[in-house]
DNA sequence: AACTGCAACATTGGATCCAATCATTCGCGT
DNA sequence: ACGCGAATGATTGGATCCAATGTTGCAGTT
């Protein structure tokens, strides 16, 4: 036998649909439970499970630890990182901090008109959604696509490649970015109350940035991202 | 001759100081301007100045690339990016937002006997260092130490890694750090200036810490983070 | 029975090789 | 001469192999 021709027949697999990256791909197992918190995660482990070498692997456990997901225990690699309920307070805190720098910003900035209309049309299409009375599965889908725009396009707005970067590392946690408003189906009543403060929240985060109300804008965006982690009493959830 | 010490033959020769870190030694090139920013920057060309193999190179490409010193053109590489004037002020901006959460945090929870004397240390030292009434050189090093110490104790002493990791994550862009007081070895009288009013402002937070001011411990974090960079004029500095 | 030293194993880090892809350039046709 | 297409070169991505190191298990001794 030829020795290139085993070479190649030694070559693993294509996975099944290796269209994602190995990031995302590892990201998802993670999230999935696939490697639970707290416990080691081995090159090789993941390489068979994605279909993959070790390198690749090893180059998406190095975005992964920057990105806070994995930490390295001592030199025998890496373990899965936990959080606690009070890091995922702070998560949410810390990207308030940052969008209501980002938003500041660009109240200070102020808006031109087609500005205005890109967020009029999240609110108004925010509005349409919770213009029934009640909700279904697919407006709570709608509506988190519709505030996760609101939420990118006042930090693309306020023109700041570095604070972006910070707000998109930070939402890298996953409970942390602003479209995981943790939605509990069998509780679609209470989502709509506390949608519907969403929706007013954002409304007043939109004229505080028409009137130029920079403080005032911070405070309420601060204000705004605690609405996952501690207004869930108000409504009669978790 | 045989197979192997043909293959040994053609080892790299190892670097002449290779312990550091290649993301540390490359992330030093790049602060050099061995790489200049704007520009790309190739995996081979990095590879034979840093004395490895590729392999650790595209490692460290994607700790940097996270960090936000890197970003990858198209999918041709990574080209060194480049920081405006406004670019290093918002990442100031950043840095005084989170620290100031630290802070908050930390006069919520109040401080123990011990942790007040940490924080009580870094301020006589730096008085001390700025007792003479003039500057030298090595005071200012080793004010920058004292400084380093004092941030970095706040934040850990706030106790949420999640905010840690964040600030730490920011403090990877070279001129966001805390201890980046940009000094100008040829004013050493202004800088004298400014560590005087840096040093009044350590003593604030210090003194709002201990009154369990959050709101205003908070706010006087995030102006003092701004000394590095708008405080320049008042005392006759760029 | 507990501790220590050694050996076998497991796992990561680095280097090299191969494949794929993008850019450039050369050649050919109009 | 100019434009388009193919070939070639450069560069990254992935896979495999080798080295180094930490861990674990076993045996022998006190």
């Amino acid at each position: 036998m030829d020795p290139k021709e085993t070479r190649q027949a030694k070559r693993r697999q294509p996975a099944p649909a290796a269209t994602l990256s190995p990031v995302a791909t590892l990201r998802k197992l993670i999230a999935d439970g696939r490697f639970p918190a707290g416990s080691r995660i081995g090159e090789e482990a993941v390489a068979q499970a994605l279909g993959v070498s070790r390198t690749p692997v090893r180059l998406a456990f190095r975005t992964l630890e920057q990105e806070g997901l994995l930490q390295l225990a001592g030199k025998r690699g890496y373990v899965v990182r936990e959080f606690s309920q009070a890091d995922v307070l702070c998560a949410v805190e810390v990207r308030g901090a940052l969008e209501g720098l980002a938003a500041r910003r660009l109240a200070e900035r102020g808006l031109d008109e087609a500005m205005r209309a890109v967020l009029q049309a999240c609110i108004d299409e925010g509005e349409a959604v919770l213009a029934r009375g009640h909700l279904l599965a697919s407006d709570v889908e709608s509506w988190s696509v519709i505030n996760a725009r609101f939420h990118g396009t006042i930090v693309g707005l306020a023109g700041s490649r570095v604070i972006a970067d910070a707000i998109a590392r930070n939402n890298h946690l996953p409970f942390a970015s602003a479209d995981s408003i943790t939605v509990q189906a069998d509780a679609l009543d209470a989502e709509h109350q506390k949608l519907r403060f969403a929706q007013l929240q954002h409304r007043l985060v939109f004229e505080a940035l028409v009137q130029r109300e920079s403080a005032r804008v911070e405070m309420l965006m601060r204000e705004h991202a605690l609405i996952g982690v501690r207004y869930g009493g108000l409504f009669g959830l978790g």
